[in-house]
DNA sequence: TTCAATACTTACCTTGAGGTAAGTATTGAA
DNA sequence: TTCAATACTTACCTCAAGGTAAGTATTGAA
């Protein structure tokens, strides 16, 4: 396996947490699964534009091993597999609330400030 | 500068908040300026075991510019400078503080968890 | 037998985050 | 004049995250 040796000895909580959700496309993936329930690997492609086939597979691994999603597999043709958040991957959502409230505000407060560009 | 265009269009809050506090020893600066209210340069370093001057220094120089640092310079010798959280960096700290009780359940899930590694 | 549709898998490459280690700047004290 | 003490600065290197693009697996339908 690729993405190996995680779980490593945390020096504190927010350690613990970034070593779950650090990762390019992780708050994403959890964001739409938390907003859709369940989504298929095709529908979360679609969903995060200019994501690769190996690193959302890759995320998604991670994120089952981490005990973030629930990955269902349908033995249909062609293929069907759904994704989900276990308890976990949603708790970790609602913990990240109050993170991305204050990027919200962050980003309108750049907004506000922004000097224009005018060429 | 190395440490350029950030500030980029985000396409959440939580990617506006991550790309302020993405960086190996970002989260712990914050927690140790949150914790001691005001620390020098060398105290962060001895403060956070491992982490490099150039990597601790570059941390701070983007911290600022985002607003979460302040940085005070007493024209003294020996050199002093102080480092110290703005209302910005308080208030991010607080927003991180979900996350962080989510990563300690985590840590505490894992060590429950965890195979007694006997050789 | 070939194709369609979906979900991966693999090999290879690029980029940038972060580490290492040595050098610079400042100036009062000895 | 040299040194001590602190806070950087710089050049160079390594490694892993992530991208690209092509290939594989499955099996019912035509």
């Amino acid at each position: 396996m690729t993405s190996s040796e995680r779980r490593g000895p945390y020096i504190c909580g927010i350690d613990a947490a970034m070593d779950v959700v650090s990762g390019k496309w992780k708050s994403l993936i959890l964001w739409e699964l938390d907003n859709y329930g369940t989504r298929r690997f095709g529908e979360l492609k679609r969903g995060l534009p200019g994501v690769s086939e190996k690193m959302l597979i890759q995320h998604l691994r991670e994120m089952e091993q981490d005990g973030l999603v629930h990955r269902e597999v349908y033995r249909e043709v062609p293929p069907k597999v759904e994704y989900s958040l276990t308890e976990h991957g949603r708790s970790l959502n609602e913990a990240l609330g109050p993170l991305g409230e204050w990027g919200q505000r962050r980003a309108e407060r750049l907004a506000a400030e922004a000097p224009t560009v005018s060429p």
